[in-house]
DNA sequence: TCCATACCGTAGCGTACGTTACGGTAACGC
DNA sequence: GCGTTACCGTAACGTACGCTACGGTATGGA
C-alpha cells in the first residue's frame, strides 16, 4: 500500500472549480487547464479523478442540483402553509443575491452545454422534471380543489417563470433585479390566493 | 474592376449558415470551418466577409433580434384590442413550432455566449429591453388604469415566462409541449383581464 | 479581345485544446 | 528504515481551432 486519497474530497473540490470556472468564464472558458488552475492542481490530477471532461461537467451538473435541491428542502420545511412554501421554494429558486446569480450563469452555462450534448440534456431534464415536481405538490397541496392537469399546468408555469427570471437576471441583473424577481413570483402567485381581488382594481400585491 | 460580390446576400447566408450550425451543433460546434460548410464554400470566404468570428456572431444575433421583431411587429398589427396584441405578440415570442424550438436553441446559444463576451452581452440586454419596453407599452395599452410601475412589473414578469418557456422547452420539448406554453401565457394574461374571475373556483383559463 | 483587378479557395501558421504515458514522490505495512 | 505501491506532476502527443498570406480565377471596362 501507499499513499491513500479522499476521493471524494477531490472530485468536490474539482466540482466547485468547475463551478467557478463556469461563472467566470462561461462555457467557452470551461478548460480542464482553467479547472486545474481554479483547484490548485494539475491537468493530470484532474483526469485522475475523473475518466474524462464529461465525467467533470456531470458530477458538477449533480452538484448544482443537489445544492438547490437542499436549499428547496429548506424553504419548505420552514413554511407554515402549503402557500408560503411554494413561495420560499420558488423565492430561493430565484436569483437574488450575487452568490445566486452566479448559480443562475451556472445554470445557462449547463443548459447550454445540454444543447450539445445528450448526455447532459438527460441530466438536465430528470432535475427539471423534478423540480415541476416537487412545485406541482405544492401547488396541489395549496389549491387541492384543484384538478391535476390545472396543479400540472401552473407548475410548469412558475417554473418556467423563475427560470426565465434567473436567465435574464444573469446576464441583465440590472433590468431583473431581486426586487423585480419578487414581484413577479408575487404576482404569479396571486392566482393561487383563495380570494380574488376586487374588479376594476390593479392587484394590490402587484404594487409594492 | 472586376467581379462585384453582393456582399449583403452573402452576410445574409453566412449568417442564416452561424444560426443554422448553432441550433444543431451548439455553442461549441459553432466553428468558422462548421459555418463554411452549411454555407457552401470555405472558411476563407467567410473571413473575407467578416472581420472575425465574433462579427459573424454580431451579425446573426441582429438576424434573430430582427426576425423576433418582424414577427412581433406582425402579430401586434393583426390584433384588435391591445390585450389581444399583447397575447399575440407574447405567443409568437414562445416556442410552439419546431422552426420556432430551433430560434430557442439558438437564443439559449447566444445567451451563454453573452455571459462570457462583454460585447454580445451588451447587445443581448439592448434587444432584451426593447423587447420589454414593447410589452410594457402593450400592458399599458391594455390596463391604462395601471400605474407605470404596475405595467413595467408585469412586463417583466411576461417576459420571463416567455423566455423561460423557450429555454425550458429547447431543452425538453416533451415537458413544455405548444400547448403547456400556450396555458401559462393565458394564464399570466388572466391578471390583466378587466374582470377577475369568481372566488374559490380555479381560474378557467387555466383548465383546457 | 485582353488587361487589370476584385475576389476567394488553398494551404498552412501559431496556439490551445483534451488526453495520455511515464517517471518521480510520498506514505503505508512490516 | 525500507521496500512497495498508489498517487500525481511533467511533458508531450494528436487534433482542431481562429486566422492569414498568397496565388489562381473569373469578370468588369476599354
Amino acid at each position: 500500500m501507499a499513499r491513500r486519497r479522499d476521493l471524494a474530497d477531490q472530485q468536490r473540490r474539482l466540482s466547485a472549480a468547475t463551478w467557478s470556472v463556469l461563472a467566470e468564464r462561461g462555457l467557452p472558458g470551461l478548460t480542464l487547464r482553467a479547472v486545474a488552475e481554479a483547484a490548485g492542481c494539475t491537468t493530470g490530477m484532474v483526469l485522475h479523478t475523473f475518466a474524462d471532461k464529461r465525467a467533470l461537467l456531470v458530477l458538477a451538473r449533480e452538484l448544482l442540483h443537489g445544492r438547490t435541491g437542499q436549499r428547496a428542502d429548506a424553504a419548505q420545511a420552514g413554511a407554515d402553509t402549503p402557500l408560503a412554501a411554494l413561495r420560499a421554494v420558488l423565492l430561493q429558486a430565484a436569483s437574488p443575491t450575487e452568490e445566486k446569480r452566479e448559480e443562475a450563469r451556472v445554470w445557462v452555462g449547463f443548459l447550454a452545454a445540454a444543447l450539445a450534448d445528450p448526455v447532459l440534456a438527460d441530466l438536465h431534464r430528470g432535475y427539471n422534471r423534478r423540480f415541476v415536481d416537487r412545485v406541482r405538490g405544492l401547488v396541489a397541496a395549496a389549491r387541492p380543489d384543484w384538478r391535476p392537469a390545472d396543479c400540472a399546468a401552473t407548475a410548469t408555469s412558475l417554473v418556467a417563470l423563475v427560470e426565465g427570471l434567473n436567465a435574464l437576471a444573469a446576464v441583465d441583473p440590472d433590468t431583473y433585479p431581486d426586487e423585480a424577481q419578487r414581484l413577479a413570483i408575487d404576482a404569479a402567485l396571486t392566482q393561487l390566493s383563495p380570494r380574488p381581488v376586487a374588479a376594476g382594481q390593479p392587484d394590490p400585491r402587484l404594487a409594492r
